[in-house]
DNA sequence: CTGAAAGCGCTAACAA
DNA sequence: TTGTTAGCGCTTTCAG
């Protein structure tokens, strides 16, 4: 089963290869011969070789997308938006799972390196490390819901951006990776200080790997009511997420309430809780970051900080699209915290 | 930045290109020799460049994965299952997400023929039609989950499997797609003899688009029972799942269980119920096809029809990768009825 | 406006 | 065991 090349559609035509090239890539050509070249063309039922193209042209053209993990429904919406915009633009994207792992994630950059994707949009996993081979070779990449490392005691970067259009966005340092991001500070803030507004003291933060923002923010929006005992963190597995929920709200039977901070986190807190007969909202207050369309038939329903999966992806894909133009540093988009049936005043 | 190649590399190590090409992809060569071209590769941080490779090939060794929507964790768990496969084979996944319309996943067939990704695995979205440029470039497919049509009246071809190693597989003739499915016959049989066997008789179908295996086996398995205005279907939407369940529970009040074919169809389902005052399982019981960490959080915890979905993905790579050599015409997986809180006695 | 020809990086035949 | 060489399909100068 021979393929068709640029050159049967060249002999059929009666032309050069050259010609059939610049034809189809909109050069200029009589029309006459355009007419003839695309005629047979479709009759042959011709489609250029992306690998001919690839290699002459030095770069792959598709566009590489490194999650977490697809299992966890904000990434398949994230992923979602990406191949929403990537098939606006025609572009394939090589997808790699990381689990979180900085290794696997090396791997798998080592892997599009080796097929010349030269456009990554990926949730990093934390060490920045990794990502030293992809900027010497000189890929594109655009980092989406995550930052891989927060210099202690530096200020949140972002916060520097100014309000555009319904985001915010600022030029960036030639340095920097592009971002985009939820507005886990004010997601964080926001859920906080409800939860304050109901009577809450004694509120627990319950993490994933990942997400040192959303600490941060937590830790500044509790201010001296913070306790470093109730920030607790889970691997990324469900049963790990199951195991620090139990150990947390058995050892602190005082926590009214906690802020999940992910969606694996909030599903293995109301496990944990209804285990150890903790009634929701009666006994333990619960936030669960992200929503997702079972929050609301879960008894009872989860008020949760809802971040726009899709957007985040089509935006990190517009960003990597736009490669070489002037690019923004970062793009900052709302969160929204919609108040369901899990909160509570304090018991 | 120019990419170190393999030309590079023979210069530096003074040999030719061929022995740096040999060594690298284990053929033979003098220890002495393969020594230094390696030292010498490590040293320049030589990644060979696929794209020469592929060109040279003629193929890109990538596989391909189409699914209907990533947001659906079943589809996540899916693509989960093939890249596990895929990192462990080195291969790239090129993932396209084509909302269950046939239109769409021709075009992603033709960006993938494009690409001449050769291996593709697909939840195919019911036009076998558009499967036939893929077929007639030789590309090797895998379909996952569902299969593209029916013959009508044609016996289910998968029913003479064989049982082997608690999973059923049998030589295939060489026409035929191979196919992984889950046991969708024996999970809607259980799944309905359950609901028979509390006493139910008006006992309805709630449907997405795809999935005429489960309907058949829904038939079959309700048996004279078995009512045409019973069996509704929805599109692919939230919305249209929601209003196909809402008009089905309002116009058959006799109705006293359901079967949900699909997760979004699931919580549509709920919700519906919930809005027009039915209580499950006081006055309706709900089965949903496919388990999620979540059904056990729902008010009540569902009764599912569980999906190896990790496996489907997993064994329908090892298929894809399996190429040329005698493969199975197809897998069936089992699938468990996980009773939980859904269902209840005939009021 | 068009065609001939030179590669892009790699592998596989063929020589040595 | 090695090196030389011929392309894979395409785009892109460079002549005509």
């Amino acid at each position: 089963m021979k393929r068709t090349t640029i050159k049967d559609v060249a002999e059929a035509a009666g032309v050069g290869v050259a010609t059939v090239s610049r034809v189809l890539s909109g050069g200029s050509a009589s029309p006459e011969t355009r007419e003839r070249v695309l005629a047979v063309a479709a009759h042959l039922d011709y489609r250029p070789s992306a690998l001919g193209r690839n290699l002459r042209q030095q770069r792959t053209g598709g566009i590489g997308l490194l999650v977490p993990d697809l299992t966890d429904t904000l990434y398949g919406r994230l992923a979602e938006g990406v191949l929403a915009c990537a098939r606006s633009a025609g572009e394939p994207v090589v997808v790699g799972s990381t689990g979180d792992d900085p290794e696997q994630e090396a791997e798998l950059i080592g892997m599009l390196l080796e097929q010349s994707v030269d456009r990554v949009i990926a949730v990093p996993s934390g060490d920045a490390e990794v990502w030293g081979p992809a900027m010497r070779a000189g890929m594109t990449v655009v980092f989406v819901g995550e930052q891989p490392e927060q210099e202690p005691g530096d200020d949140d970067p972002l916060d520097e951006l100014l309000l555009l259009d319904g985001v915010r966005s600022a030029p960036r340092p030639d340095s920097a990776i592009p971002t985009v991001l939820a507005d886990d500070r004010s997601g964080v803030r926001t859920a906080v200080q409800y939860l304050k507004g109901l009577g809450h003291r004694r509120i627990a933060y319950l993490g994933g790997p990942g997400h040192p923002r959303r600490v941060a923010a937590f830790r500044q929006a509790l201010g001296p009511l913070a306790d470093e005992d109730l920030i607790v963190f889970a691997g990324g597995s469900r049963d790990s997420a199951y195991a620090a929920a139990s150990s947390l709200l058995q050892s602190h039977r005082d926590v009214t309430a906690l802020l999940a901070g992910g969606n694996p986190l909030g599903e293995a807190a109301v496990l944990a809780s209804r285990e150890l007969g903790l009634r929701i909202p009666g006994d333990l207050s619960l936030v669960m970051y992200d929503d997702v369309p079972w929050a609301e038939l879960c008894s009872p329903p989860l008020t949760v900080i809802a971040q726009p999966g899709q957007d985040l992806g089509y935006r990190a894909a517009e960003l990597v699209l736009r490669a070489g133009a002037r690019r923004p540093r970062g793009v900052l988009l709302p969160t929204e915290l919609i108040v369901r049936g899990s909160c509570g005043p304090r018991p």
